[in-house]
RNA sequence: GGCCCCUUCGUCUAGCGGUUAGGACGCGGCCCUUUCACGGCUGAAACACGGGUUCGAGUCCCGUAGGGGUCACCA
């Protein structure tokens, strides 16, 4: 939809105000997958205006969670609060071309106005009681603030790139204010003047964010500037279709990472979450900057969905991940749970065994418990499930497949696997009798790959001493 | 409450006037199998409702219902 031929600029503007949560996260990857798309520029603004609420806490969660995702911005990240006498300049410009006014209302004043606003079935708002009044008329000791003279007829249209034409009435909104009592400049005149001294070309943002686009553009018109083109992406919603909540997914990307997420796996998840390319659902970063454009993408709100999330997690971790990488990322889950670092050989072995442990896990939590086995203390803790597999005749079954076992001098997983099956015909029982208390032994669990991987990846030692532990 | 937006399987979605309404997750069944997974095959499952327009509507228009967003000296 871009028609002329300048540089694709956009830009992420977080409040930092709290953590990168989900819905943000997909913001920035769209606006990153357009600019990479169109060869553009993809910026980041951290809207701290509201010196009460920002933290440098947040700043550096947001920059966290951003950096994890590998979605960094192509140029100096833009901090609003620094350009503020820039804003302020702006406001005292329209305010000399009589395009804005000071206003006087107090803070009762306003309330009232919204009540009977309310009463009578028209929007809230101010009521314009100070856009024509003489200055003579100023209030005693009172700081003024400076609102914008928005026009009373007509309409505003936002053509949006998702939402279609928006049309909204000018008689809807009220005169906003442009610079604060105390000087300080509102959102609403910092993003305007941000985005155009950014060059800022294309805003994508939550529909949220919808009928503030009306006003900035309002706001734009007055002023003179070109307006940038608009894309308002539909909001994310909890399972229940209300408002994403802390209850469900509106965590910041740190608690996914700290889920045992693969950042590739969320990127996809929110990729195809409001939007599609045809069938697809597994899509590389670098089918995603060919594929991505704002026509994909639809205007209904959409679920988070955690399940579809874990099941592309254990596409990417069996599919798409190395065995090295996956080991890796599991590490400090691992080491997490066996509360100790993990020697160079025993690291070997863990990525020895990935290929077989990543068919079994949807997250790196479950890799890492699925592996810990590897490195556990002896004597093995034997959950309940597994013991089970330890009654009956199965220490008789233990101790003779145990003088087997060590007559092996080429330990390795073919030979074991055949070692057992000569076993298991010899003794003409199924192959479950020895590999249940084998696997209960060795793992403590009811739960593992092959036994003979097992076997493989302990070692001859170590595997007899568990074995022996049982008898 | 005013205004704006949305509505295809439970969920994410394809569809852009003519389809047996497709895919994915999840769910059921079967196969594979030493457990659990993985994998393969297969099944159930949707156009919110009501009017139009049209030879023909999930696709276009208008209502209704439901859902969401927004109305700060927050962003």
């Amino acid at each position: 939809m871009v028609t002329h031929m300048k540089k694709v600029v956009t830009r992420f503007a977080p409040s930092p105000t709290g953590f990168l949560h989900i819905g943000g996260a997909r913001t920035a990857l769209f606006n990153w997958l357009f600019t990479r798309h169109h060869g553009g520029e993809f910026r980041i603004r951290v809207e701290d205006t509201d010196r009460a609420r920002s933290t440098q806490d947040a700043v550096d969660a947001i920059f966290d969670g951003l950096n994890w995702l590998g979605l960094e911005a192509d140029n100096d990240i833009v901090f609003q609060y620094a350009n503020r006498k820039r804003h302020a300049e702006v406001a005292h410009q329209l305010l000399t071309e009589g395009k804005a006014y000071k206003c006087y209302a107090s803070k009762e004043e306003l309330a009232e106005m919204r009540e009977s606003a309310k009463a009578e079935g028209r929007p809230l708002g101010y009521d314009g009681r100070w856009r024509d009044r003489d200055p003579s008329e100023a209030p005693e000791g009172v700081d003024p603030v400076i609102r914008f003279k928005a026009p009373r007829n007509g309409e505003i249209v936002i053509k949006d790139h998702v939402q279609g034409d928006v049309t909204v009435q000018n008689k809807e909104l009220d005169d906003m204010i442009l610079l604060r009592a105390d000087g300080t400049p509102t959102y609403m005149l910092s993003v305007v003047v941000d985005d155009y001294d950014m060059g800022v070309t294309h805003i994508i943002r939550g529909d949220d964010h919808l009928t503030n686009a009306a006003r900035q553009a309002q706001l734009i018109n007055a002023i003179g500037w070109d307006l940038p083109e608009y894309a308002h992406i539909p909001l994310i919603h909890g399972p229940d279709g209300a408002k994403l909540s802390k209850r469900h997914g509106a965590l910041g990307v740190d608690a996914y990472r700290d889920m045992g997420y693969l950042p590739e796996a969320i990127k996809n998840y929110l990729l195809r979450l409001g939007w599609a390319y045809g069938d697809e659902e597994v899509i590389s970063e670098e089918q995603a900057i060919e594929w991505f454009d704002l026509d994909g993408v639809g205007k209904s709100p959409s679920r988070f969905d955690f399940t579809k999330l874990e099941n592309l997690n254990g596409i990417y971790m069996r599919e798409l991940a190395s065995d090295a990488n996956l080991a890796q990322s599991c590490l400090p889950f691992l080491e997490k749970k066996i509360g100790r670092n993990l020697s160079d050989g025993e690291n070997e072995k863990l990525v020895a065994a990935m290929g077989e442990l990543k068919n079994r896990a949807k997250n790196l939590i479950d890799l890492a418990d699925s592996a810990a086995f590897l490195f556990a203390k002896r004597p093995l803790e034997i959950i309940p499930k597994a013991m089970k597999a330890l009654n009956g005749n199965a220490k008789e079954i233990l101790i003779k497949i145990y003088g087997n076992l060590e007559d092996v001098s080429d330990w390795n997983k073919d030979t074991l696997q055949s070692v057992i099956e000569n076993f298991v015909e010899s003794e003409e029982i199924g192959f479950g009798k020895v590999a249940g208390p084998l696997r209960a032994a060795l793992t403590g669990s009811n739960v593992s790959p092959g036994i003979s991987e097992v076997l493989a990846w302990l070692g001859k030692d170590e595997s007899l001493t568990r074995i022996k532990d049982q008898t």
